[in-house]
DNA sequence: GCAAAAGTGTTTGGATTACACCCATGC
DNA sequence: GCATGGGTGTAATCCAAACACTTTTGC
């Protein structure tokens, strides 16, 4: 037996907070939104939403995604569920995380009808955020730091065609180490990727050549499994 | 602007399942309960309940498996969400997914109201279950797998004092792999553990020493960063 | 003594590390 | 030429796999 009516379960409310993760100038970084409504008005927060009553959890977090950034077919991962009965001051919101990695310059960020403002923060720049967001969020780091060693999720953040060196410098950022150029280089011996003609531009010294992820040779050989990711 | 009114979001329920893992025999098991009511009467499940919407989540979780085993003071670890909008007949539950490892031998199992009958099954011959409780249950098992490989809970599964042969074997189920004696000893040399006099009984060969976790000398070393346990 | 599993040592090859050196480009 | 990073080779070391061997118990 409960100790309420079963009906009085049905009073909550939950809502997916949409983690979008990004890499530019040597740093990972998250998309924070300005709050243009209370409550936290004017704080930053991690972009969210409310899940509509007949809405399926990974699309909501894509609609949050798309509305931000006109970006859709984007693989959602999920993170944890964060629902400390007091953690939302207008009633019982249980929150999902997701988290998306999306390649920055791919795309325009747009405010949205809930944001005032918005922009990229590094991860080692995070201010104090709305709600538990800095709880969240940086849970939600953590999972992606697992997922770029055990998961080829590296090549979401970096451009379609990148450098060595920029893989490199992922890599040190999110490990915060520093690595010996020459051992990264035996280390990803194996990973399938494509090597370009094509030269970086507009650098002052000798130009490194150009790289893309191979992910239909990743796939073949994961399904014969005679290889696996790991960094 | 949101499509519905916002008090209309507030008509969903949440449910925890709780999925108990234990080892015997061998073979990581998981706790079932052979569900005493509508919906899904007579399938056995993972144990589950909904959540009050007062309560913490991994305090109904804890609730969940106090009730099944009469243990408290067990770490829940949080597994993911499941939010499909038609996974439960009787309207919008979402439910987290938790998961608790404790040791099969230290307690009493008991069937509770809402269950009929209740029995452990081992990983590898887990029936067909209510709900999405299949796709729960392995995806949970996935991340206990993970957390075997990066994390010392084992000890959690293990009798308090355990031979390493004992060690090994939940390893090979789990990894669904065979090892070399001789090297898993090596591989786990620097894990901290205390050898005690006290040996197996009642085998008829030669009796193994046991070993019990150091959970204080662990909690030491990676304080002091100098150990990072890894299987 | 024999069976069975406990427990340990040795060899080998492949991976990781540290470090050195040469190469191509802009200025 | 020089500064800057791109790109590669080598030697020392560590680690994991394979396998053999000895030890201790019950019967």
């Amino acid at each position: 037996m409960y100790l309420i009516n079963f009906s009085d379960f049905f009073t909550s409310a939950f809502s997916v907070d949409c983690i979008i993760f990004g890499y530019s100038e040597g740093k990972i970084k998250a998309l924070l939104i300005k709050r243009a409504m209370e409550p936290y008005e004017n704080f930053w927060a991690v972009p969210g939403d409310l899940v509509y009553p007949a809405e399926d959890l990974p699309q909501a977090a894509e609609r949050v995604l798309l509305e931000l950034t006109g970006l859709s077919n984007v693989h959602m991962h999920q993170s944890q569920s964060f629902g400390k009965p007091n953690r939302h001051p207008n009633g019982r919101v249980i929150t999902i995380a997701y988290f998306a990695l999306i390649r920055i310059d791919d795309f325009e960020i747009k405010a949205s009808s809930w944001a005032d403002d918005i922009k990229w923060t590094a991860m080692d720049e995070i201010p104090e955020l709305a709600f538990d967001h800095n709880f969240i969020l940086s849970e939600t780091y953590s999972l992606l730091k697992q997922k770029l060693l055990n998961e080829p999720v590296c090549f979401d953040l970096l451009p379609e065609r990148f450098t060595l060196n920029e893989m490199q410098q992922l890599y040190e950022f999110a490990l915060e180490t520093e690595m010996d150029k020459a051992n990264f280089r035996k280390k990803i011996k194996y990973v399938p990727m494509i090597a370009h003609d094509e030269k970086q531009q507009n650098v002052k010294h000798r130009p490194a050549k150009l790289f893309s992820f191979n992910k239909k040779e990743y796939s073949n050989q994961v399904a014969k499994k005679d290889y696996q990711f790991k960094m």
